[in-house]
DNA sequence: CTAGGGTTAG
């Protein structure tokens, strides 16, 4: 109580001192006249200054009076100059007059690198600072722990964990966020689960870390399901919130969810900004929906360059490459400057659509005229994009003479490619190239034994497998999922786990049969095994994408869209049949691939059988 | 005298 009194006198004190002080300034005439200003003067001024460059000239005109050696002062214009992120002049004063600097300005430093990215230095700074006997405090931890998670560093982030709990700061909201935010963001999802129920109070932010954490493990169900929890309980989303339930929906394909995410913000009068904006196109996009998804960008009052890279990627990844070059232009003609990841959306889509000779133009524009360096995933785009056109040579010799070193991925791209042109003799001199650098991954084996098969040399297939079960790898299972009512359901392939597994099944035979009526052969080119015709038949029958569109049909009204997500690539024979439904259903049926989107209607598709 | 969670591709 006894120590309150002086303080509060000292901020009367401040305050008059700075409301004299600006009477000054808007008199320039009585500066001459003015007595000596005292040191409350400086300090109070020093928090009201709004750029570097009035902090510069306050420090000069410090300098010039008696207080140019006075340790307070100064280390409040360190301060200021931190929270202006003046990283090298704010270390300066620390090195060489302050030597023994009070924890506020610890803890600043601390901010200050963490919020560079220099995310070592940070932590080693807190290290030294605990080292040098200081106590850190709630506001520590929470500089600190974002330079743990930059580092996606779990070992530093236990060893802050354990000065938490030292320290007695487990029990401060804003730290435990932070400390589901570092477990979440190291890929701990179980110990960011744990901080959290642990919360006897749950607040919003709180929650955004842990469905932070959620999403980026790709449990996007479990994302959804705490977002539901929160209206449960009453806690408000914000557009943090919302960001987050969407890249949900995103990656789930679940429309219908995300349609009625968008009604809610619409409702609530939430302010939608570009991150929201970006994430809402990505939604409707990633859903199938372009069409949504340009009515959101025509609609955000501001766009930025992610909001025009998010249409622009959203546009290639259907197949509609000329609208994402025409957006381009015009994103171009606004005078805003593409990145990058905008170059990796105009280029993926010239790919998807066969259009090599665009695709070289702004391949070479991207550096000539955006100065834009090409790194590894455009070199990936201009690989898939040759391959995939039958230019095999020109592919290979691109990815020789890239000054950038290739990954497994680039030179599977020209893999796949080898497949679809069936070139045994570069896809072995490609897949030598990709085990060096992935020998784990059972992907490049199987579809090298895939290549193997197409030209009928099962012995090497043979071989192929033989690998494969030697060195025990895992091939991934094929699965496809569909929304229905706003529920996903999820099929693997053969399987027959869903309720309504007898109707699929002789859905798809009716379908088999009035398919052969009119003269269809089943594509079994794509069971890469030796067995005979009837079970290769039975093996792509039971493909996940077909057993999804089966329920789909049988579960939904006439005229109904269909869309319908899979993790890997879909098969030629899978091709041909959804064709077929989408002609006898007249249904549109939109597929979502492990590259892009397929959109079938009237027995055709958009890829025009180029994928 | 300082606080936590956010957008785009592959």
């Amino acid at each position: 109580m006894l120590l309150l009194k002086p303080i509060r006198l000292r901020t009367r004190q401040i305050s008059q001192y700075a409301s004299a002080a600006s009477q000054e300034l808007s008199a320039p005439k009585a500066v001459s006249t003015t007595p000596p200003k005292g040191l409350n003067f400086y300090i109070s001024t020093l928090q009201t200054r709004a750029s570097v460059d009035q902090l510069h000239k306050l420090h000069a005109e410090i300098l010039k009076t008696h207080f140019s050696r006075n340790i307070f002062l100064l280390t409040r214009l360190a301060h200021a100059y931190l929270k202006f992120g003046c990283l090298n002049i704010g270390e300066r004063f620390v090195v060489s007059i302050i030597k023994n600097p009070p924890l506020f300005l610890w803890n600043e430093r601390i901010k200050c690198y963490a919020r560079k990215g220099r995310y070592r230095e940070s932590i080693d700074l807190y290290y030294e600072m605990v080292r040098s006997g200081y106590k850190p405090n709630a506001f520590t931890f929470t500089f600190v722990l974002p330079a743990c998670a930059g580092l996606k560093s779990v070992k530093d982030c236990r060893r802050v964990h354990t000065d938490v709990l030292w320290f007695g700061c487990e029990y401060n909201e804003f730290v435990i966020t932070a400390l589901i935010d570092v477990y979440g963001k190291c890929g701990d999802l179980s110990s960011a689960r744990q901080l959290f129920d642990e919360m006897p109070v749950k607040k919003t932010a709180s929650c955004n870390a842990l469905m932070a954490a959620f999403v980026l493990d790709e449990k996007f169900d479990d994302a959804l399901s705490l977002f539901n929890e929160m209206k449960k309980l009453g806690i408000p989303s914000d557009t943090i919130t919302m960001v987050r339930v969407l890249q949900s929906c995103a990656s789930l394909g679940a429309l219908q969810q995300g349609r009625w995410v968008h009604e809610q913000i619409i409702r609530t009068q939430m302010v939608v900004n570009v991150q929201l904006g970006s994430a809402l196109i990505n939604m409707y996009a990633r859903c199938g929906s372009i069409e949504e998804a340009h009515h959101v960008f025509e609609e955000m009052p501001k766009k930025d360059l992610i909001a025009w890279t998010s249409i622009i990627c959203g546009y290639g990844m259907h197949g509609l490459a000329h609208l994402s070059e025409s957006l381009f232009l015009r994103m171009v003609s606004h005078g805003l400057r593409p990145d990058a990841i905008t170059f990796v959306g105009v280029l993926s889509g010239f790919s998807h659509n066969g259009m090599v000779e665009k695709g070289w133009y702004y391949f070479k524009k991207m550096s000539d005229e955006f100065n834009v360096k090409p790194v590894l995933e455009h070199y990936s785009c201009m690989v898939d994009m040759l391959g995939r056109a039958g230019r095999l040579n020109e592919a290979e010799n691109l990815l020789k003479h890239i000054t950038v070193k290739p990954d497994s991925m680039i030179w599977g791209g020209l893999l796949t490619a080898c497949k679809i042109h069936k070139n045994v003799e570069m896809a072995e001199r490609v897949v030598s190239k990709i085990l060096e650098l992935d020998p784990t991954n059972a992907g490049w084996h199987v579809l090298m034994s895939n290549i193997y098969a197409t030209c009928g040399k099962w012995d090497q297939v043979a071989k192929m497998w033989g690998k494969i079960k030697d060195l025990k790898l895992e091939k991934q299972p094929g699965w496809s999922s569909i929304e229905v009512t706003g529920q996903i359901h999820t099929f693997l392939v053969f399987d027959q786990s869903h309720l309504m597994s007898k109707e699929i099944y002789s859905y798809l035979k009716y379908v088999k049969e009035r398919m052969k009526v009119e003269g269809y052969v089943p594509e079994t080119s794509v069971v890469f095994e030796k067995v005979d015709e009837e079970t290769k038949e039975e093996m792509v029958f039971c493909h996940s994408e077909r057993l999804a569109i089966a329920f789909g049909i049988l579960s939904t009204l006439d005229g109904d869209v269909l869309r319908v997500m899979k993790n890997l690539r879909v098969c030629v024979d899978c091709h041909n049949v959804i064709k077929f439904i989408s002609g006898i259903e007249c249904r549109e049926i939109i597929v979502r691939d492990a590259k892009r989107f397929h959109c079938f209607k009237d027995g055709v598709c958009s890829c025009g059988d180029y994928w």
